[in-house]
Formats: structure tokens, sequence, C-alpha cells
DNA sequence: CATGAATGAGTATTCATTCAT
DNA sequence: CATGAATGAATACTCATTCAT
């Protein structure tokens, strides 16, 4: 989905390339959260990755790079899950709540990831910025459908205006960025299951009790 | 509320130390705006605010001095609109529903203040953080206290659970932090009447149209 | 003796100028001492005076004239208190083991003004240092007169040649400049007693036990 | 003798860091005795080093870290010095007369080297500022043990006495410190002899015609 | 004479990026 | 392909000095 910005390399080997930024990528995710984007090093990133920073550089161009390979791995990540979570169904009334549970619950696991991506996506190169928010588009859009498919298929949701599927993977981060309110406040599950449930009774579904 | 941070002055006169901080912090949100914290310099804050850096540095007293004084003045400034559009207001419904409409136009009209703030409250430094987190939970337990009126009041709010007041005061920003997105997508007036819409149902106000 | 450097001002009243001046001496070189010339700021000496910054620069043109000041006060401070030690004594070989003794004395009471002069005549522009080293040179001289006046009275000095005041008014500075040392291997009183000891061997001075 | 404090470097080749780090302290030195170690910049060490600023951080930590070199080099320079001196002699009497020749002589010769020392060794950080007292402290035991020894070997020193080694090796400073004075006072060997001889006396040994 | 706010020139230090080996 | 030394541009912060009130 989306077109994913390209990024030059030095190395030929193309598996090699793609090997090295997968353990780049999580490298630098690391390093990230711990320091924040703009205090980290590119010698931060190069040793928590076991690499010289000559051959980082083999591998990306710049600084931007890296934080963009953060976004394309982080963003994927969670994406995959909520595809995974509904792989195999395929009533779309369960697929819309699978969906959601899953998402609620990736925003609470990974909610450094999310964090880091809601703090640093500004910090991105135009270019990169575009391509980030491309992809968060296409998740948003994905959801989008799940929505239009549960309703197809009979689901009552009249509370599902325009904005539906933007509230719908838009809550669920409270449970990364307000994590040092909620950590205190509710335990894990039960705090998924809260935004899970308001977001049913938001869209309307008059089947959860 | 809560305590705020104290910052060393050079400058005795302590009105003209509160006016002038006053005026860096308009100016400065406007540089953190246009490039982002990390890359505007202290000069391009000086010269938006009209002052030399030494006198800037008279003020304050570090960088994070500034982005803490943004803060302070950014939060305070939405929170202050909240407050004003229920002063008169005395019945706790109201007071809710009121308050609520007023926080979401708020996210709306102010999203380059908010999306600084959550883009940058991770930039500043321990101590300023944590203040700066004191006010917003103080604006939290405000939220928390309408909706507890509202029900002692009368009002049914079955789905408001114990981060009712949390959702409430997340799920707004999403007009600001989804500016990129919902700009072509919604008028701002409908989005704003959907997200309350949306809310009041979550929270299970029946007596939403 | 010498010719001081003169020190314009703005202030006309000569009296005050003069008392000023002293205060401000005195002020400096607890602050000069405490953090070095160069770490201390104007601020610093203003404060420490009880004087504004504006008022410091009524009496002073510079921060150099400060730091002469402090040289010129204490450098004939500790003049006065061997002129002093010699004042009612007539007896050339008396007025000289006098003049060391207190010479002596006065090296390690005021360690901490000798230390002083000694890391910071260099930071003094060329003129201030000029005037700095003149005063120091007379002073050399009047110990080089006391030396010759004890040899025209009979006192046996086959040591001492052409560097003999030198060397008198050097040596004692030991007891200020290595005080990091010498604080825990001798009590002051037998330090002095070896030094002057040590000295008037040196000088050939045949009669001290 | 005594422990040097570490250095940190960014460069991992050791024997890299070491000549170049022998280079800065050359360079840093020339500069530190033309302009003062506070006036001179870290611009002007480098450039007088023909190395780039950046480079320069490659091998030193800090402008501290600068200082600290050069006080190393110097200290262990003229102490290198008195050790070769009297490298080949065994005899311990002939032994201290040679160190003690060999430490006047470097103490003209290298007076501005001593000066800067005597000038800046009260700039250092704390830990430093210990490292380098450490290593004067070893210096002056080092002529402790000489005149132990030529005790031990029958010279009559009744004049030796608890600062014995510490008059010893502050005396000659003199050379270096007053050097404004005694350039026109008298030619240096003259002035080198006399103050052997001072000493001599000082120490009270007879056998000095 | 006193005050203290304003100023701007000055500087140590960091770090992304390059490139010779 | 890997390495790591070299680089220089960039920037927060300080402080002596001035001058309007």
């Amino acid at each position: 989905m989306a077109s994913p910005r390209k990024i030059a390399a030095q190395v030929k080997d193309a598996d090699l390339v793609t090997e090295r930024r997968a353990h780049i990528a999580k490298a630098a995710a690391r390093v990230f959260r711990e320091r924040g984007f703009h205090n980290a090093t590119i010698r931060d990133v190069a040793v928590e990755a076991g690499l010289s920073q000559g051959s980082l550089y083999n591998y990306v161009r710049s600084k931007d790079d890296i934080l963009y390979l953060v976004h394309q791995d982080l963003t994927s990540g969670y994406a995959r899950e909520v595809e995974a979570a509904i792989a195999g169904l395929t009533e779309p009334r369960a697929r819309l709540r699978a969906a959601l549970t899953a998402f609620v619950r990736a925003m609470r696991e990974r909610h450094g990831d999310i964090a880091l991506i809601y703090q640093e996506t500004h910090a991105l190169e135009p270019d990169s910025k575009r391509a980030v928010l491309a992809q968060t588009q296409s998740f948003i859009d994905f959801f989008a459908r799940l929505i239009e498919e549960a309703r197809g298929a009979g689901m009552r949701l009249p509370g599902a205006g325009p904005l539906a599927a933007d509230i719908t993977t838009f809550l669920p981060v409270m449970l990364a960025l307000r994590r040092w309110r909620l950590r205190d406040l509710a335990p894990g599950e039960a705090a998924e299951a809260e935004v899970v449930g308001f977001l049913l009774r938001g869209l309307g579904a008059d089947d959860e009790a």
C-alpha cells in the first residue's frame, strides 16, 4: 500500500541491504526511544547496531533515512498484527471487532514505539513525512473499509460518520501517549476493554452490552 | 493549579519579567510551530520577539525555559477558554456539554499549538516535563469533576468508566494531530460536531438525539 | 614609590572615590580568591561590594582596573606590614632580621592573597602589569637597601650576591604557593622559622645559631 | 609515579592518540605562553597544531584536557632532565649536586613553561589539578630522597629541615617567575650559580667554598 | 550619583557526513 | 564491503560594558 519512499544504498547485494536495514531499524528504534531522535547520535545507532559509522552509511544516506526506516518498520509492524488478527475471519462484523481489539492491544503493548512515532514524525524531511503519512492513511482507509463491510453485513452503526475510521484509529493511541497517567490508573487489560467498549458505543453498535 | 516550575530571572522588575515572558512565549510558539523546537535557534526566537539574544537571556535561563514557557502559555490558554465557556452556567449537565464543546473547538482552532505540545513535550527537561504533565493532569481532573457532577445531577452516563475523563480530553486532540487528513475530509464545524457526538454516545448519554 | 597607574573615575568627590575603591578592592579580592579572576564576573564583585554594576563603573573603568586595584591593595598591604615591623628599630642588623621575619609571616598569613597575586598578575593589561611590577621592584629594592645597610653596620653576609634581595623576597612566597603541601607538613610557625633560618644561612649570616 | 588522570579519546588507535597528544601539548604550550590559557581559544590551539577543531576533539575532551596535557608534558619534561643528569652517577653527594644544578638550569632555560605552570595550574579542573599536584609532589619527594641519601653518605647538611626538599625545589623557580627582573640583573649562568650556592649554604653544606 | 536593563561580540563543544585505506 | 579518522558548520550561552532614567 502507498508508495514507500526509496532509499539509495551503496551496497549492491539487495538481500544484504534488506536484512541490514531491518537490523538498523530495530537498533535505532531502541536508541531513539531511549534518548529521543534529536539527542541520539549516529554513533549511538551504529554502536547499538553493531556496525561502524562508515558501514552504516553504506545502507542509509542520512539520519533522516534512519528515522524513516524506523517509522516504516514500526508502522508496518502494528498494521501486520491487525491484519494477522483478522486473517482467518470472514464474517465482516467479527472482522471489525477483531481488528479493533488487536489494534487497541498493539497500542498498549507497543506504547514506546507509538509514542516515538507521534513525537518524531514531524522531524522527518518532507519527502519522508509524506511517505509515512501515506502509510498511515492507508491504514485508516483499511479500517474505513472494515467498517463499511460490517455495515454492509447488516451491522447497525448509526454513529459512524465521515470520521469514524479516524476516530477508531486515533483514540487507542491514548494508551500510548497518556501512559504516564494510565499506568497508575487502570490495569492494562481493563483499559483496553474500556477503550474498545467506548469506541463501539460511539459508533452506535447496539449489540454491545 | 499544580505547581508551576519557577524560572529564575536576571531582571528584578517583576512586572516587566511577566510581560516580557508572555511576549517571548508567543514569539517562541510561532517559531517552534514553524521550524520545530530542535531546529529553531535561540537567535530565531530573539529576532521574532524583537529582542537581542542577550536580553532574551535576562528573562530566561535556557532554551528549555523557553519551551516550558510556551507549554505553560498554551496549556493555560485552552484551559482558560474552557473555563470561560462554563463560567456563567450552573446546571451540571449544561456545564459538561459546554466544556466539551469549547474544548473540541479549541483543539481545532489551536491545532498548531496543540500539535506543538504533543510533539515537543518529550523535549522538555525532566523538571519542566513534570510540571507540564502536572498541569495537564489538573485539566483532566477538572473534566473528571465535570462528569461526576453531571452524573450527580441525574445525567445517565453508563459508559463513563475510569478513563472517561482521559478519553474525553484525548479524542478531541485528533482534530489537531490528524489535521493533515481532516482538513480535506470534513469542514471544521462538522468535524467538531461529530467528535462531540461520538464522545457523548461513548459516555452513554442517551438524550443526545 | 614607583609610579602607580592612574585610574579615571566618573565621580568627582575624590574622598568618596578613594573610599569606595578601597572597599571594592577588598570585595574583589574575596571574590577573586574564591572563583579566580577569569571565572569571577563583574556582577559577583558588585554584589560582594554591595553596589550595583552601574555604580561600580563609576569608580572603575574596566575589569582590569579592578584587578589592578586588588594588586595595589594587596601589595601595599604586606609592604606596609613590613615597614611597620621595623618602624621603631634603628639598628640595621635588627632591622633586616625584623623585616625578614615580618615578611615571612605575612606570606604565610596572607597566603590566599599572595597566591592570587602570583596567579593573576599575568592577566593584567600591559600598563597595569608594568605598574604592579614596578611596585614589586620597589619592594625588592627596599630589601636590597636593608641588606646593604646591615652590611654597612658590620654584619657579615658573604653569601649575599647580586640576587640576595630577590631570593630573600621570593623564597618566603613558598609558604603561600606551596600551601597545598606545607599545610600537612609542618605547623605554621615552624615553617616560618625554617625559612628565615634558611635565608640567613644562605646569606652567610654566621651569628644565626 | 603518581596516578595520571586518564583522558578519554574518540580515536581507537592508541599510538596515534599518544603521538597526536604530544603534538597538541607542544602546540598548546606555545599558544598558552603567548596569550595565556583563558585568552587562548581552542581554535588558536587547533591552528597551531595544524588540526581542525573537530579533529582536536577526537583526542581531547575539553579545553581543560588540553591544559592538563600541557602540564603533564612540561612537568615530566624537566623531571626527565633532572633524572638524566644523575643517570650515570652513583655517589650520593654528587647526585644531589648534579640534580640541583640540572634543576636550576631547567628552571632558567624553560622559564616560559615554568611560568605557564605556575600561572595556570589554578585554572585546572579539580581532578586535573589533583593529578598535577600529585606529580609535583612526587618530584619533591624525589629530591627529599636525594637529600636523605647524600646525608646517609656522610654529607653534612645541618640546615636541612623538614622543608629542605620544598625549598630546594621552589627557590629555583624564581629564575622563571622573576625573569622580568633578573634578565637585566645578572647573566644567566651567574644567576644559576648564585642560586645553587645559596641553596647549598642554606642546607648547611660546608664544603661549598 | 545610583540603578539595572540592554546589548552583541565571543567561544567551547557537538555531530552528521565523507573518504582514504 | 568495512573501517574509523577527519572535518567544519552550527549553536546555546556568557558577560563586560553602556546608558537611559
